[in-house]
DNA sequence: TAATATATATTACAGATGTAATCCTGCAGG
DNA sequence: CCTGCAGGATTACATCTGTAATATATATTA
């Protein structure tokens, strides 16, 4: 999938699971969801068929059920939504962004140790 | 405003003009709009108005003209928008954005100093 | 003063989204 | 063998969004 269709919010949700635990039947999705939200399972199966029509998951016929897989990779999807918001919502100012949240978040010393060590590398 | 309707992707667009230069005529928003996207007027009137109603402007009548001006803080928007995207798209998880912006980011030697600062005051 | 230009207000309309309800169908149980 | 149930397929429906078009009011100009 090269260029696949925009995710909405409620559909991130969907990915989110089917990425961590890729094939999945349509039940345990609607399981694992009911732990963190309050879909109906109708609601749950909508957004299934939605994302298999855009092309973000393919289906397997799996004895009377479906096995749902990610056809697109989290990460290109994550890259292009994330440059979608610095577009949107920082009008394409990346550092400002970085900046406020380094200030603004909590990180451990690892993740400070690996950005530091990403800023190293950027330096030379 | 405490709590402010959800900005649409072309809104924001608007907004960002309006939070630049406000108050503002939205003659001067079309106008300056125009430089970058091409959407009718119409279009961009349309955007005012909803905009209006959603509370994030305020209007004020002067002469044959309004007056727009942002009812909503710039700052507290992005941050809005940005807690929503990490939670949405990063599951909550903001560092592994850090790190992957950091390496694939084009960053001036400025920009990169005062990440560094800013991970140096918060190792202490 | 009537026509024209300009700015605002109202209306339109299709596709996306959130949120399901209803219909259909094959398998398991009585 | 018929029936209800578990799942999938189809349909629903109000809002929101993107993208304007049309209508109306007002100000300026001939």
């Amino acid at each position: 999938m090269t260029n696949a269709a925009r995710i909405s919010d409620a559909e991130w949700e969907v990915m989110r699971v089917i990425w961590e635990r890729s094939p999945i039947t349509a039940n345990e999705v609607v399981t694992k969801l009911s732990e963190t939200s309050d879909w109906n399972h109708r609601t749950i199966r909508t957004m299934l068929n939605r994302l298999v029509k855009k092309g973000a998951l393919s289906v397997e016929h799996r004895g009377k059920t479906y096995l749902y897989r990610a056809a697109v990779a989290r990460s290109v999807c994550v890259r292009k939504e994330t440059m979608s918001f610095v577009d949107r919502v920082l009008g394409g100012a990346v550092s400002p962004m970085l900046i406020s949240f380094v200030k603004n978040t909590k990180l451990s010393p690892d993740e400070i140790a690996e950005l530091r060590k990403a800023l190293e590398d950027k330096e030379k």
